[in-house]
DNA sequence: CCGCATTGGTTGACGCTACAACTGATTGCC
DNA sequence: GGCAATCAGTTGTAGCGTCAACCAATGCGG
């Protein structure tokens, strides 16, 4: 116990404060909005994007899990009422009979296209228009610096979202 | 349905994805460290520390419920279990009998003591350490515009964590 | 001082996530 | 080929947070 820790500065100690407020603050808002305007929560929201932008529309169970940072019993939980709700449905892959394929369906991609304006107005509203460009620009090298440390394969980087225009993926059979 | 929606930039997109990533990261972070080193989840952590740093050791549950963002039902059972376990006492308060005071006792100021070094630790090679003495401090802007909207009473931003140096507060009577 | 809305707090039920245990398929190794 | 180790996924259980319902105390208007 050789309590040689360096203790916070007062600068460190604010911008942490803060910190912690708006990782215990944001999440609530996000899923308050989702849950009330499309009865998702983020979670649900961020997998289902994930899966409208990828080939196919489909992804392997342990892939989409590490794309959304999920457990795969949390994702297999949330798959299963996904799939109750006709969102997404389940196969087995036909190279790996171990793996599951889920894949989302029309409805689903409907229902994200339903529900992405609101969503982008959210994050605008409660984040990206309170800040200057140069200020998302900075945003963006700090949460890289500590995403290197918490996320070093970058799993969760490609991911999510894409909130470029139109519809979240062209219908191609 | 104007569609008269602002889709995001392909820079706003990228910050905000990683935001996205931060906030569902670093928590885990937290409580994993915590819940391994102390038995505490960072929410019961941050409790007890805004208790240590109040005057009698004490605040109202409803106080304490605000400073810490819980519902007060989270609250209350949060306190009888971190009573069950002998780190806080629960008292009806003097002057409104409908109230309840909430106090650490020694064996919770004991625990954050022991456990607080820790989580500074954790704290700085997720965060503090990984980034410039200017990134902090711009850290510190952005989060304070986006709570300026998500906690505008700042209930959040007096409390929580001291991380001053030595024990967490004196042990007065 | 009485009636009623409001506030402080607790409790119980439900939903979601983590963890452990398990099945079935695959890979590696001899 | 066969056995062990690993991997993909599901299921059950327990813990934590939310919501609704509830009780007790307060305060306010008449």
């Amino acid at each position: 116990m050789s309590s040689d820790t360096r203790w916070l500065s007062t600068e460190e100690s604010a911008a942490w404060v803060r910190l912690v407020a708006l990782t215990e603050l944001l999440p609530n808002a996000l899923d308050a909005q989702l849950l009330r305007d499309a009865g998702l929560t983020h979670f649900e929201y961020g997998a289902l994007m994930a899966l409208a932008g990828a080939p196919e529309r489909t992804m392997v169970m342990t892939e989409l899990a590490s794309r959304t940072n999920a457990t795969l019993p949390r994702l297999s939980h949330v798959a299963r009422r996904l799939e109750e709700r006709g969102l997404i449905e389940r196969s087995p892959c036909r190279t790996d009979r171990r793996a599951t394929n889920a894949r989302v369906t029309e409805a689903g991609l409907d229902l994200i296209d339903q529900a992405a304006p609101g969503h982008v107005d959210t994050v605008r509203a409660n984040v990206l228009d309170l800040l200057t460009e140069e200020q998302i620009g900075q945003l963006y090298q700090i949460a890289g610096a500590v995403l290197a440390k918490l996320d070093p394969e970058e799993r969760l980087a490609a991911t999510s979202c894409q909130f470029s225009e139109g519809p979240a993926v062209a219908r191609a059979g």
